[in-house]
DNA sequence: TTGTAAGCGTTATCAG
DNA sequence: CTGATAACGCTTACAA
């Protein structure tokens, strides 16, 4: 028994089949083709016929499938957003921009959370390979993966968003300007008369980070002591409490390359009984919202996050529309230091 | 230079199309149908067959557009997720948790945000009809619109999230445990001898909110003032300031519907020289990040946002991934009272 | 074990 | 101004 969209009674709980143009066309007497021109305006239309023709259409509450229209067309208007974690503001902030920037431009955004797995990953750029979508926007924030280096070397369309990638020079890139904030910290510790600094870093794989820490040392022009950290929360407690239970610490000044870090650090020298910025300052990067309001608030490196994600995509899509390949091109956007309470001039 | 893709040798650089199962069955020299069956194993294929078409796969790079075959299959895997603001980190949460459902099931996250713009809203319920995503996991948070009732009501496949939908008894839904939030929060502030509290609530289309009301008030059997919010930060804030503008304000406790708002009467109460929780006790609802890291750090009801997004996802891709219309369910998640340091006992 | 052909729902091309 | 036909790239009866 075959459904028929126009039955009497189709049965109430079964999923009637949705009308296709060629139901429409069938109720219209026209063609399938005069549907899809009175829809789509593409050329001139009776006005009779298309009046006729869109009656119907209301009358069968036809919508065209988009996936026919797909893949007739060749894309999908759907681009993905890869991140390792969604619910870091950071990169929500960023998402939120990409999702931004792609609404304009009519295009849907798949959320690829990787939670910095590889596998997963990689799952999502197949989908990339598969043409079910039309782009990436990617932000992983972890080190490149075969698979990855492979699609973004074989020139699919992906743009780098707040991550530079090893071996990608010639891609096109939207990013904070890390150096510079680096800078900026470097030289408001130093003018408050710091020293002696302890930089907590993220891993070296990630560009981000290591322009963060050169732009400091560059600045800063005092002893630093360095730590690699992950740019997890936890990582910056366990660094700075490891030093301070070594006694006698070689600093009075903390510099953690993401506010995650800095809130350890924060909860570490708390428990070490010191106080900050009386005793120790601390100084985070990203300006995530928590860091306005934690006790004390903290000094830190606001990134655009939104713009990022933003200009990222909105350079993305600035070729894809258009059937291109994104050509390599990089975006540096300004950050600004925040001083709030966490820093303040070493005691003595 | 531009680039004629019609040139008479697009040769290198131009994007070459890629490899369809035509090019790899004729290259392996069988039918497109034996490629499929090799690929997806869905009928014997003699060995020596399958190996010669596997290596052409491989050489081609061929990958499968999954466009055209979801086109065949009548399904995506694709669904939606409608929130209202990702950078919200509940709802960052919720969308994790929504993520990691989907991705156990081998869905894709379309991520629809918002920004409480109905016609937005509208345009992304428009993929559910045009079959783009085969379901979708509504968040709103904010009142019906006529579009989105009319999706809802014509049983597509969608499941609600976090908040009910009025008019809507009949749909799946995950959803925290609201009403028990309130109670929690009235007995807590009832058992440390509060009397008289201030409810700032969010609007009353909300269910979640004037459940978490209607739970406070009944346990808390005191006297209430109750001041309609936004749920935004900024409304806590006004509320708190006119009806302490107004002199001698006739609480000692504040309840806000959220957090947001409860960190928007925190700033209220410290303007007015009052302190928290030595004057007047503070509870929110939520417990967002950045609850644990104000000062004081609030007193909450935590919600479990990653449990109502995975929950809910989960439920929803159960019956859709079967080609089956969602039931009516309910799935109320638990909620938990964390107590911190923003209320104590009144003063006297 | 394999192939042919008919779809899935559009839109572009070409003809009238 | 309108229509028939052929793609788009895949899966799946039905046949051999």
């Amino acid at each position: 028994m075959t459904r028929d969209p126009h039955g009497p009674d189709s049965g109430r709980s079964a999923v009637r089949r949705p009308a296709s143009i060629k139901d429409v066309a069938a109720a219209a007497r026209v063609s399938p083709t005069t549907v899809s021109h009175v829809l789509s305006g593409n050329r001139p239309v009776n006005e009779q016929t298309a009046a006729r023709v869109r009656s119907v259409v209301n009358r069968l509450g036809y919508v065209p499938a988009s996936l026919a229209r797909s893949l007739q067309a060749g894309s999908t208007s759907v681009i993905g957003l890869m991140i390792p974690d969604i619910s870091n503001t950071f990169f929500a902030e960023l998402a939120k921009g990409a999702e931004d920037a792609a609404h304009d431009l009519g295009y849907g955004v798949i959320l690829c959370n990787t939670e910095f797995d590889a596998e997963r990953e990689d799952r999502y750029l197949g989908m990339i390979r598969s043409r079910f979508i039309d782009g990436m926007v990617y932000a992983s924030g972890s080190p490149p993966s075969r698979r990855r280096l492979e699609a973004l070397m074989g020139r699919f369309p992906i743009a780098l968003a707040d991550e530079e990638v090893d071996g990608l020079e010639g891609a096109l890139i939207a990013t904070a300007d890390h150096e510079a904030g680096g800078r900026l910290v470097g030289e408001h510790l130093r003018e408050l008369g710091h020293r002696r600094a302890l930089m907590v870093t993220g891993p070296r794989e990630l560009k981000s980070g290591v322009a963060r820490a050169g732009g400091f040392v560059k600045a800063f022009q005092g002893h630093v002591t360095e730590r690699v950290g992950d740019f997890k929360e936890h990582s910056g407690y366990r660094l700075v409490s490891e030093l301070l239970a070594a006694g006698d610490p070689d600093f009075t000044a903390v510099f953690a390359a993401n506010d995650l870090m800095a809130f350890g650090a924060l909860t570490a020298l708390r428990e070490a009984g010191l106080s900050v910025p009386g005793d120790v300052s601390v100084v985070g990067f990203d300006d995530i919202r928590a860091a306005s309001l934690a006790h004390p608030s903290l000094t830190t490196v606001h990134q655009p996050a939104y713009d990022v994600g933003r200009t990222a995509t909105a350079q993305l899509l600035q070729y894809v529309s258009r059937g291109e390949v994104p050509p390599a091109s990089r975006h540096t956007l300004p950050v600004e230091l925040k001083v709030r309470a966490s820093t303040a001039p070493p005691a003595r």
